[in-house]
DNA sequence: ATCGCCTCCTGCGCGC
DNA sequence: TGCGCGCAGGAGGCGA
């Protein structure tokens, strides 16, 4: 399950492949993503050179000279570096083939995930305008989350996988850092101390930085594009751990359901 | 404005 | 062995 790390370990992997190289043509099997993939993407696209990769959230751009991809990776998306010529297997949606000789290949089994093409300015597009920080960036910090949290209800963990707020933190890393900073997932975002939130912001980049290091965290079946697995999952401190006891502290980890998505806490450890 | 719920989709693991 | 079920989740959209 894709979030930040294994976008930005997607990112790094593709990048060598497709940086200033001559996109051929494009394969698209199943136009039938989140949005459907424009009907004559090929045609659009062919013969584009690309200019460069960047990530924005867990968005991945390709700037070329004949408009920008705008891939997301939804929940069970991945892209692979392959041979172009390697027979494509179920759930292989669209295939970026490159002069190179090899093709960028979208895989998506729940086809949650997005290939949508533009020509406008990125910043300005409307999946990405209203977009918050990233959280590896200078822009955020604790004294933003204590801000923007100031009259918020929401659980805490919601408010800091609102994209609005912060962008990137998914479903594990939000799990993770507020045990790393010994926050209750489930407490009401705006009662909150800056003191909290100051230490809250320094795990949620510590946790990010550290995954991906490790090249992400291998859930399900999570490869770099080359095949290579993360090891980030080893280091999950609470993340799917339920009943087992706390490293810390030898409480059993607790599961509870936060805005319909599991998390995980140590009810010792967190307050 | 805020917040919680619904939805898209398929694969997997579990219980029977 | 096979079947059916529940769960997993990113994030837009909607209703209260």
């Amino acid at each position: 399950m894709p979030e930040l790390p294994e976008v930005e370990t997607t990112l790094r992997g593709i990048q060598p492949y497709l940086q200033n190289q001559c996109i051929k043509n494009i394969i698209v099997r199943d136009r039938r993503l989140r949005w459907p993939v424009q009907a004559d993407l090929d045609q659009t696209m062919s013969g584009a050179l690309v200019k460069e990769l960047k990530r924005r959230s867990k968005y991945i751009f390709v700037i070329t000279s004949h408009g920008s991809l705008i891939i997301h990776l939804g929940m069970s998306g991945s892209l692979r570096v392959v041979d172009a010529d390697l027979q494509a297997g179920k759930h292989d949606h669209v295939d970026l083939v490159l002069s190179s000789g090899k093709a960028v290949r979208f895989h998506d089994p729940r086809r949650f995930g997005c290939v949508l093409w533009t020509d406008e300015d990125l910043a300005l597009h409307p999946l990405i305008k209203h977009l918050g920080p990233e959280p590896l960036s200078s822009d955020f910090d604790g004294e933003l989350l204590y801000s923007r949290s100031r009259g918020r209800q929401l659980a805490v963990k919601n408010f800091i996988m609102d994209a609005k707020v912060v962008v990137g933190v998914g479903n594990i890393y939000a799990s993770e850092s507020l045990f790393r900073a010994g926050i209750d997932p489930r407490r009401s975002a705006g009662k909150i101390s800056k003191k909290r939130y100051i230490e809250l912001a320094k795990k949620i980049r510590e946790t990010l930085i550290r995954s991906i290091e490790l090249g992400g965290t291998t859930l399900r079946d999570f490869v770099n594009p080359e095949g290579a697995p993360g090891y980030f999952e080893q280091t999950l401190l609470v993340y799917g751990r339920t009943n087992q006891l706390c490293q810390q502290c030898d409480s059993a980890i607790r599961q509870v359901v936060l805005g319909q998505r599991s998390s995980f806490y140590c009810p010792t450890c967190q307050r």
